[in-house]
DNA sequence: CCTCGGTACTAATACGCATTAGGCCCGCGT
DNA sequence: ACGCGGGCCTAATGCGTATTAGTACCGAGG
């Protein structure tokens, strides 16, 4: 019975203090907040709204300097054009080159053309304790989140995937089941790198690699056989030499066993540290050796930013272009479809260590 | 008895998927949402809740795995918990000696300490143009927001200021009126400097700094003056050197014109790239000088990173404690209170470049 | 005149949580 | 016996936006 007056005692939006919501420009152009919600949602296509009322809108809007509530975009089932990143080592290591600078390089470039804004979560320092045990929850305050790191603790993630959140894990992930990952093709990288020394004549090849079984390590080491395999040569558990100290164990002592041997080219694992690629090196100088000309030299990676003397051999991880892919696959996990392709292919590079067989 | 028909009829929280709510929680716990919303968010002091019943409202929570969505709690005119640190410089420079990783320790150490977690927002290479006019904006996501870098816009900042929203600047700010900041005491370090080179009795000093005047300069330049004045020595814009290109400006005969005219001491401040401490350090062994026998220099600041020789006399910015500080401010605002002290005082740093005056 | 199909818009509701204003019950005082 | 206060809990509402299910109007077709 008295609705109306019910109606028109609520309705009346005081003039407030503070930042002005969808219901005072509503106020203000004479209309609702639904049509305000529309023309500014840019969901006047699906609903028709009238150029005047469009027009409306938008100039009460500008007059107020409206600025849509995140908060209340994404509580209302909605999304809030934002991205999370998250990342669970230091975000701001001390060591510039120990960084996601160059993967973010790309992340950042690619969200801003997919039309997202970027939200960086720090998880590393935050004493893991308590609080660091649903850290990974205030991604959802984005629409998505990109996660960095390889420690990553699984059940926070399989938490979110199992919830249906969107999530993209940077580097090739099997652990949550069902966890979107976009990845580095390291298997089809290292097989083109053994091919090249096939090619170059060399048979006897052996791939030297830190003892860490994660998935860039063994991606590289099945590269490196089918490689092998591929030209016809034979190859097996044998050829691949694991070790836990380079420093100690790549010595010129090994290095001349090897040749003895027969071995013409060494392939060697690119790691954080690089250790096994510098003490390779050196022991091949301690040796008194020659490195494209006594044995060849490949390096399944990029050189340290300190590397020395010629190009090696190898493939570089095009990383700004994998964080620009894991920021596609996130967009369309978003908008509720599936990531394609996770694989980024890696470029060969020529470089300078690798020559025929000696003799 | 009929209790339970009147919440049925309503209350049924079918089961959904996903992640869980209060509502299920309280459910699963036997009472209401708003009893699991007064135990989980600690309010149980402020309204009465038996041991009984927050023990099993905590064990739901806990079977279900229960976490409170960030975006609505915060919806709620609630808090986060989260602290936003929005930067307009790039967040991630190429060289890390610009990032703001020092402070950002101090930053997240404080947050963690004040029971704040942290949130990201970088706002640099986002393109700027329509979606960087309200970049700032995605701050509202936490509970107050720490900005970065000189360049944050005055517009953006008085939005959110004059919104009541908890902004605190690091760096010394006067620009949107009511904006909170925090910042070094150039002031008084520079004060103290210049007073140890009077105290060895050094009367003719010149101070050299950039033309480019930031609250960090000019501060340092007051800071100059007052610590000659303090000692009684009479002083003036005549001692201030400007220098826009340092590289040029101070050479070995600038620096044997200033020795003649009576100056035994020279007053450096710092810049980002430490152009005009360098150039002086060049100039003095150029010129065929001693650092400490025949001329004695001050930094206003600390060396650059890759600074040799002995270590200048000046004044170091406790960075990460600043940062500290900065949250400090920010969790005062957020509560509703004020920040008290902006100022940070900053480490006289006693070095080997100065000595008493030559003869 | 009465549908029918648009067009242009709005009312109502959901989102998940926090908070305010009570409601119920029990024990104590008078 | 009645009121009253305090302990314990809940109903109801709001936060600001997105979305769904309409309503009101209008012109055309029967």
């Amino acid at each position: 019975m008295d609705e109306v007056r019910g109606q028109t005692r609520r309705r009346v939006a005081a003039p407030r203090a503070g930042r002005p919501r969808q219901a005072e420009v509503a106020q203000l152009a004479g209309v609702s907040q639904t049509t305000v919600s529309l023309v500014l949602g840019g969901k006047a296509d699906d609903v028709a709204i009238s150029a005047e009322t469009r027009r409306k809108v938008l100039g009460a809007a500008e007059r107020l300097g409206y600025v849509p509530d995140p908060a209340a975009s994404r509580l209302a089932a909605a999304r809030n054009n934002l991205l999370g990143v998250f990342s669970f080592t230091a975000t701001f290591p001390t060591d510039v080159q120990h960084s996601y600078y160059p993967f973010l390089v790309g992340v950042e470039q690619e969200a801003a053309a997919q039309g997202f804004d970027l939200v960086l979560f720090t998880g590393s320092s935050t004493g893991g304790a308590r609080a660091g045990a649903h850290a990974l929850h205030r991604a959802r305050l984005a629409d998505g989140c990109l996660v960095l790191g390889r420690h990553a603790p699984a059940d926070q993630l399989r938490r979110l995937v199992d919830d249906g959140f969107p999530v993209v894990h940077l580097g090739r992930r099997d652990e949550p089941e069902g966890l979107a990952w976009v990845g580095a093709d390291y298997v089809t990288a290292a097989r083109a790198v053994v091919g090249d020394l096939v090619a170059r004549g060399h048979r006897e090849v052996v791939l030297v690699c830190e003892d860490d079984p994660v998935p860039a390590s063994t991606d590289r080491e099945r590269g490196f056989h089918e490689g092998l395999l591929a030209a016809g040569v034979p190859t097996g558990p044998e050829r691949v030499h694991r070790c836990a100290d380079p420093e100690r164990d790549l010595t010129p002592a090994r290095l001349r066993a090897w040749l003895a041997a027969g071995v013409t080219a060494i392939v060697v694992e690119e790691t954080d540290t690089s250790a096994a690629w510098r003490a390779l090196n050196t022991a091949v100088s301690d040796a008194g050796l020659d490195c494209p000309r006594d044995v060849s030299l490949a390096l399944l990676g990029s050189p340290p930013p300190d590397h020395e003397g010629p190009v090696p051999t190898g493939f570089d991880l095009p990383r700004a272009r994998l964080g620009a892919a894991a920021v596609r696959a996130l967009a369309a996990l978003v908008a509720g479809g599936r990531p394609d392709e996770p694989l980024v292919e890696c470029a060969f590079r020529p470089g300078a260590t690798v020559g025929p067989p000696p003799r």
